[in-house]
DNA sequence: CCTTGACTTAGAGCGCACTCGAAGCCCTAG
DNA sequence: CTAGGGCTTCGAGTGCGCTCTAAGTCAAGG
């Protein structure tokens, strides 16, 4: 599989996929005659493999961390391991924050609803201080 | 209360905090008789929301249309709410990945631990699905 | 009085993660 | 034979969201 496949596969694009390959975070491909990379579908798992860790807020600079302790070997096993816990554990707490930041919007669009476009949408105040405050939890 | 105190209470930095009025997602603050700035506490609510806002992924530019639509009074309202209803079909969609990506990593820290960091771990045998990875990076 | 520290401004600089551009090579279809 | 498209390299450029600097003002404490 060419690059252009590939991108289209993953759905980053040719720059990003010879961008992560210059940093690193994904192997150096093998190249045919004229110097193409050709590339075995295999590099799908560890690129879903990425987005994920993508998706779920872990920087480049860790993701490249991880690629390394890979390279290196199994010496470096139960290191990956607790990266991926210590990972996980950001993860959870995102999403409970997440989880709570939507639960606020909620709160929001249903004063919007309720309200009727109309001025009393301002229960009072004004400038910058309407609604949008909302019923806070804490603080 | 000055920027300071503000800037402790908010947990962001007096920096961020005039920048934010640089941009026009604070409001211009009252000065006092030296010129710094003197806070109502009512603004920490508008800076909890916009916290909120941004946990959820929403970048400046949209906070500052939803600020500026707010400054433009009662005849934006209907559009402040389409703004947030839109913004939350975002994030319910970015949460739904996040649980996904965090099940994923569920079982790839399951296969951490079990596979007793041995060799097996990394190689050939990762289960199809639970070792994703597969690369060797550098070279 | 004088130092300290918090504040003021406009603007420059930074880190991240791409994203693009330029110049050139190779293969194929017309 | 030639044009087109996709590929190559690598360095420069982009957009975001801060973050910091420099030079200066001001109020309080020793």
């Amino acid at each position: 599989m060419k690059i252009g496949e590939l991108a289209k596969r993953c759905g980053l694009s040719a720059h990003t996929l010879r961008y992560y390959e210059r940093i690193g975070l994904l192997p150096y491909a093998d190249r045919d005659r004229s110097g193409q990379r050709d590339y075995d579908a295999s590099i799908l798992d560890w690129l879903e493999f990425l987005r994920r860790l993508k998706t779920t807020g872990m920087p480049i600079r860790d993701m490249l961390r991880y690629a390394q302790m890979r390279a290196d070997g199994d010496e470096t096993f139960s290191e990956r391991g607790a990266l991926l816990r210590k990972h996980r554990e950001r993860v959870r707490t995102h999403l409970a924050d997440l989880e709570a930041c939507l639960r606020s919007l909620d709160k929001k669009i249903a004063f919007y609803g309720k309200a009727k476009q109309r001025t009393d949408a301002d229960d009072g105040l004004h400038e910058h201080e309407d609604e949008d405050t909302a019923p806070r939890p804490g603080a």
